[in-house]
DNA sequence: GCGACAG
DNA sequence: ATCTTGTCGC
């Protein structure tokens, strides 16, 4: 088998979108939130060729029972590249974001909120761009440097990048791989590593993030 | 200069 | 993310 690399990100491109990001970074606002959580979606997409499903689950808080399901399927006008993922799914899951009825108090995203380069991954982004509570839960890390918690369901660890505790990391299943938690935008990392855990109930990942992507997956059917 | 690198 | 088979544990 050959080995094929992906095809060239545009430098000059790059360049730009780095300009975005630091600008950008500087209007996220690290604070502990003051809404009464009542409602939260989670928001994740999945890919089909050269196409995006971008989906958005509204769920009860604290009940997680869900109200609402909404998602928008476009063709992919970017690249993936590493520090870049919200130039790539955030326009999309925007769409979907616009379709939902009832608006939610906080927003879970898959991916990063300040554990990012530039201290603005998707959810950080997002946050900006909606002036919404965000926070991001990811599966794998980006940037910093951590310790793996004890093997038991609510083990912690602090995850520093510069000097700066940026995230958590968090085992939110007995002897199951952590997740990596950070607030996106006006939340702050304490209050997103609890309720990440607080709404992992029988899975790895929380609810709402776990719905989204089980829909995005679910939802593939529907549009061919 | 050499790796690492969300989804 | 996606591709892709069997396998281990609750």
């Amino acid at each position: 088998m050959y080995y094929r690399p992906q095809p060239p990100a545009d430098p000059e491109l790059i360049r730009s979108l780095t300009e975005r990001q630091k600008e950008m970074s500087q209007q996220v606002i690290i604070q502990k939130p003051d809404f009464t959580l009542r409602t939260l979606a989670g928001c994740d997409s999945s890919f089909i060729g050269e196409n995006i499903l971008s989906v958005f689950v509204l769920l009860r808080y604290p009940e997680l029972d869900i109200l609402e399901i909404q998602y928008n399927y476009v063709p992919v006008e970017m690249p993936y590249v590493p520090g870049f993922l919200a130039f790539r799914e955030a326009p999309n899951l925007l769409k979907a974001y616009e379709k939902l009825e009832t608006k939610p108090d906080l927003i879970m995203v898959d991916g990063h909120g300040i554990s990012h380069p530039r201290r603005l991954g998707i959810a950080s982004y997002l946050g900006v761009l909606l002036q919404k509570p965000t926070m991001g839960v990811a599966k794998k890390i980006l940037v910093g440097k951590y310790e793996l918690p004890a093997p038991e369901k609510g083990s912690l660890t602090p995850i520093f990048h510069r000097d700066e505790h940026i995230a958590n990391t968090l085992r939110t299943k007995d002897k199951v791989k952590p997740v990596f938690v950070s607030p996106g935008h006006l939340m702050d990392l304490e209050t997103a590593t609890r309720l990440a855990l607080e709404t992992a109930r029988k899975h790895k990942l929380p609810e709402p993030t776990r719905l989204a992507d089980h829909y995005a997956e679910e939802l593939k059917k529907e549009v061919r």
